[in-house]
Order: structure tokens, then C-alpha cells, then sequence
DNA sequence: ATCCGAATGAGACTCAATCTCAAAAAGGGA
DNA sequence: TCCCTTTTTGAGATTGAGTCTCATTCGGAT
């Protein structure tokens, strides 16, 4: 949680027109110390054991202006439990369950890219985002 | 609902040792009815209009022997309810969802299709399966 | 330091989906 | 056909992620 990551969350709340509270610097505090793909729930406890006192509901709220402001991206799995993770770098990626382990790996493929912008152009429209996960189970050897 | 589509239906519960009930062909006839993105509410509420007494619970439950045969595509458009779609030809496809207009656009693209299978096994893996969602909106003209 | 609108939090609420279990129905055997 | 065992059904309860309420607390401009 460097100066300018804690600057950068003032600059996007003052421009949301909100205020600035330790509630909302400990939830992006959180969020951003771990590249992991947390849930909702995951991140207000570690944020309580961290001895900061929050509720959901604010946890819930700044999770939506962080994603909102592209600080923190959403996943929706499929699980019912939406994961986030932070942006720090604003490279895109998308991701890759092992439907054996569970684990999350990320990807990035310039093609797909150019190729989903393609396809929305041909169909008449234009790419805002998209959700894209493969679910992959390691190769036998 | 033609013949050939009834047995398939039964031989499917046979493999899975269930028995044949009308709230099952019921819940199979109204989603096979339409080629539609529905809710379960939706296709719950249809059956009953229809005059066949079932319950959401069947419902439910006989979707999810539908999907796990791939009779039926699960899809998570991520506003909290899954859409159901029947599968009566088995060609895949993907969503393109218009923010604006709630519309849903499939698209296949067979270039999208091999380029997925080859990130996944440069990364070690096999593709089991895929969700993919582009969600668009139309381009000014 | 004061003041007022915004933020917080405990818990109620929503809503899709799942579970429970007594009653009803399927289907194989005779 | 009637039995009999096992599965299925359904009404309603439950779950659980996420949202909402509103009295109280707090931020921050003046």
C-alpha cells in the first residue's frame, strides 16, 4: 500500500463525490495486498482480523466503486460467490479453472483479443467487456 | 416434440437410472419448446400454464439431468439467474449480450474455438469446456 | 469547533436455488 | 391386474450471496 496507490483511491472517491474513510482505505488496503482471487466474504474477514471494524455492506459498497473505477476486477465463476482481484497494472487477462484442483491461472492472448472485437463488429457492435473462462483439466502425461 | 427426441429423453433417464414421469417430458417439451435464453421461473411458470401440475424443485432438479446430458446449455448471463437453452443439435456456440437492449446474440467462430484449445495446452492443460460472453453495444452508425 | 449531509453497521430482507420428508407414483414381478 | 418396493414429487423450509434500512456516527468544509 504505497503513496500513490492510496492517492489514486482519493482521486476516485472525490470524484465519485465520496468521502474518504478508513473503512473504504482497509478495504482496498486488502484487495490490493494479494494477487489471489478472493471472495466477498473472504476479504471482510481478513480485514476484521486485521483489527479494522467494517461491515459487509460497506465491504459490498467499495467493492463497487473500486470495480466500478477498474481498481478491482469481478469473476464470476460460476459458483455463485463472485471472486475479485485487484488491477494494479490494468493488463488484461482472463482465466483458466482446473476443474481437477481448482486452481486459477490467468492468460492473455493478443488474438483473442483482436478476434472477440472481430466478431462484435461483424454481428453490428461494438466490444465493451466480456467474460471468459476455460475450464481445463491437465493434460496426462 | 417429435418421437425421436421423447426416446432420447427416456434412454437418457435409463442411463441414469431414473424413472420416466410427466413432470419430467414436461419440463424437456417446454424447453425443447423454444429456441429462447429462458429462466427457470420462466419455464417453471410455462409447464403450469400449460396445465401440467410440477413444482420448481422438479424442475430444478430434471435441468440439471437435461444439462449433465448436454440435452440442455446452462448459461450464467451474470445477473444472478441462469438462462437455459436446449441443445437439439449439439452445435456449440457462444453469447454476445447488448448492454443496452438486454438482447442475446450466439455466434460460433471456429478460429475463437481452436484458438482456446491451444492456450489451454500451452498451459498444460485440456479444454473440458468454456464460457464466453461478449457483451456489446451497437456501434453508432 | 460547529454543523450537516454522507457513511457506517447490525440485522432484516431478497431471491435464486437447494433441501426435507411425507405422500404419491412408477414399474417390475406374479 | 394387484402388490410391493423404490423412486419421485411437491409444499414449504432453508440456504447463502448480496442488498437494503435507518438510527447513529463521522468527514470535512466553513
Amino acid at each position: 500500500m504505497n503513496d500513490s496507490t492510496i492517492q489514486n483511491f482519493k482521486e476516485i472517491l472525490r470524484k465519485e463525490g465520496l468521502r474518504y474513510t478508513k473503512q473504504r482505505q482497509a478495504v482496498w488496503d486488502e484487495i490490493q495486498s494479494s494477487q489471489e482471487h478472493r471472495d466477498a466474504e473472504d476479504i471482510y474477514m481478513s480485514i476484521r482480523n486485521n483489527g479494522v471494524k467494517v461491515s459487509r455492506a460497506t465491504v459490498y459498497r467499495t467493492i463497487d466503486v473500486l470495480v466500478k473505477n477498474r481498481m478491482v476486477r469481478k469473476m464470476d465463476v460460476g459458483d455463485g460467490r463472485n471472486r475479485y482481484e485487484p488491477r494494479l497494472d490494468d493488463a488484461h487477462h482472463d482465466h483458466m479453472i482446473c476443474i481437477e484442483t481448482g486452481k486459477i491461472i490467468e492468460f492473455y492472448n493478443e488474438e483473442l483479443e483482436d478476434l472477440q472485437e472481430k466478431i462484435a463488429e461483424e454481428n453490428g457492435y461494438m466490444l465493451v467487456r466480456h467474460i471468459h473462462q476455460l475450464f481445463v483439466k491437465p493434460l496426462k502425461k
